[in-house]
DNA sequence: TTGTCTATTGACAAAAAGTCAATAGCACCC
DNA sequence: GGGTGCTATTGACTTTTTGTCAATAGACAA
């Protein structure tokens, strides 16, 4: 995603917004449950992975993914563990949420190869030059 | 961009989005004109080697994002070209495209490579399983 | 009580993307 | 001449996606 991956705010409401971040958020998430269960805020820390530096994406999104991904029957949650605060948000993944995680990872094999189809003529074209 | 780059039709009004593909049309577009002017039509053809399969997107959608790139001052357009049916409109880039269309690269190197990152990670641990 | 940190939820608003209507011009056929 | 199909472009309505920031809760320390 060009221009998609940068960290740090937006600049004002709405604006300068960071095309397709929370598509790729989602399959990240997704792993990182794949992995092994979080709430919100270690979920968030493991992102730091994946390019999202520094908590480098507002905690709401990834509220917002899990919450979705739950009503897709992807992953489940409970409450109740104890934190320094307010009880957490505890996420699994689900079966199906791993045969998704596989069909993503199989599309984004597809896009990352789209992307150096893309890169590799426009290195041949400045070759050629 | 996972799922975003499936070929066809959308699947009614609005539903069944393909994220971020206008994301990667623009970069295409830019570089088809990196390698020589073109119109709506002969640009929309080209696509065919990016993944966008047999006019896989919108034409309209080409012309929105050439007349934004236009806007943005990357590409510049002439009418009075003749063809079968009415003038064309052929784009041509502009020196600050180039320069666009170079940093627009480089974003897309590092995402292929944040994308495989993910990927392999995916795949070390469905492995070691 | 106030401040800070952890933790979660929600709603408003802007941006991005998709569909399809509308129009124009040429060639060909009945 | 009128209709059809193809090339070619523009535009507007609608839906979806994404970003910001407000609000709330609970624990702990000063």
């Amino acid at each position: 995603m060009p221009g998609g991956r940068g960290g740090g705010r937006g600049r004002g409401r709405g604006q300068g917004r960071r095309q397709g971040v929370m598509n790729f958020l989602r399959p990240c998430l997704l792993f990182l449950l794949y992995r092994g269960e979080g709430h919100g805020y270690s979920l968030l820390d493991g992102l730091d992975e994946f390019g999202f530096r520094g908590r480098g994406i507002d905690p709401s999104l990834v509220y917002r993914a899990l919450r979705e991904m739950e009503e897709a029957g992807w992953v489940a949650s409970r409450t109740g563990e104890e934190s320094q605060g307010p009880q957490r948000r505890v996420y699994r993944i689900l079966p199906a949420g791993e045969q998704h995680l596989a069909d993503w990872i199989d599309n984004l094999r597809r896009t990352r190869d789209e992307i150096d189809h893309l890169v590799q003529a426009y290195e041949r074209e400045i070759g050629s030059r």
